[in-house]
DNA sequence: GTCTATAGCCGGATAGAC
DNA sequence: GTCTATCCGGCTATAGAC
């Protein structure tokens, strides 16, 4: 006996994955509501129209992908150590789902663009807050514009899970990685930090 | 009096351009055909389904987008220069769409997954022949497993556009810039650059 | 809040005249 | 090769009973 909440989270929730795996305006409501285990008129009780549908899925998986990077850094106090978590992060997502999906954030960001502005604006938050994580990382390292080089590395890693999903193996991603130790061992050398060892 | 091949070539054009703007699913053949001065009859005597459709638009914009970065490298012969040719390639281009538009094939793979699947065959081709140029540059100069760090640099690249779009700011694809400066000191300091010594 | 039913439109695709 | 006309299904969204 679904409560209020119950049925509008089953409803994100679906919406969620159904837009992940094939885009936003492939899906339909039915489907949607079907999947859910609901009917069409309970979906447009909670959401006037697809759009706004979208803005909960959005932040849903803006919360839960931050929530998860935020969980894999906790723990590690190195500033390096933090960052490269959130590289694990990624290669352990695209590992665990087949190199299927890719990150939904990118994904709808691509489809979308600007045709649906409030989403655009949420996408825009989304990677903010992640350059931000990684920029705190190294700017606990002292590292100069920090934002700058954190920018730069969400970009490969976005990029890099793309590839990863394209190509179906997990090479892009590990190019990634590597090539993030390199800039990380430019922007905070050994010297600053304790140790750090090259891997190739 | 337009040509078989003209009517052809436009309603591509067409597509490619409101696939890229608004996504593969959003756009109905009614108003590609309009948008190509043709009806619908014409579109379906040229490509059987719109799948079809998609593939030549892919073709078409993978084979401008190459061109535009072999003609950006060729006048280049260091091999820094040629990667870093490419950078601008993609800088220049959010600057004159004024960040509004991204990269046609990012959007696409990111819409469309593996729900057309010899769409996804040609995107990976595309990607492939990209990390393919910028490797080339990489190896006449030496450097050790240029296509690893080459599909780094294009992940950066490809994430530095999305973003870019996203925040209508150039910041993004500047501080990849930056970043693949980085990446390109190590892999080639300028002591083996001028030498251009031959590693195995 | 949940459900059924349906409006009204637009999607992809087809048939066949010219 | 181009065009008109049309089928049929799915789409978003609405109306209103319960």
């Amino acid at each position: 006996m679904p409560h209020a909440t119950d049925t509008r989270e089953r409803l994100i929730e679906s919406a969620s994955e159904l837009f992940w795996e094939r885009g936003y305006a492939a899906v339909g409501l039915a489907e949607i509501a079907a999947s859910a285990g609901a009917r069409q008129g309970s979906l447009y009780h909670f959401f006037p129209a697809k759009d706004d549908l979208l803005l909960a899925v959005i932040d849903r998986q803006s919360a839960l992908i931050l929530g998860a990077i935020d969980a894999a850094m906790s723990g590690r106090t190195d500033g390096r150590e933090r960052v490269m978590a959130v590289a694990d992060f990624y290669r352990g997502f695209m590992e665990r789902t087949g190199c299927g999906l890719g990150c939904p954030m990118s994904n709808l960001s691509g489809e979308i663009g600007d045709s649906v502005p409030r989403a655009a604006a949420r996408i825009a938050a989304f990677y903010a807050a992640l350059v931000g994580r990684i920029a705190g990382a190294m700017e606990s390292q002292g590292v100069f514009e920090a934002d700058q080089q954190a920018a730069a590395i969400v970009a490969m890693l976005q990029g890099a899970v793309l590839q990863t999903r394209v190509s179906k193996t997990l090479g892009p991603i590990d190019s990634a990685r590597v090539a993030m130790g390199v800039i990380l061992d430019v922007a905070m050398p050994a010297a600053e930090r304790e140790l750090s060892v090259q891997g190739a």
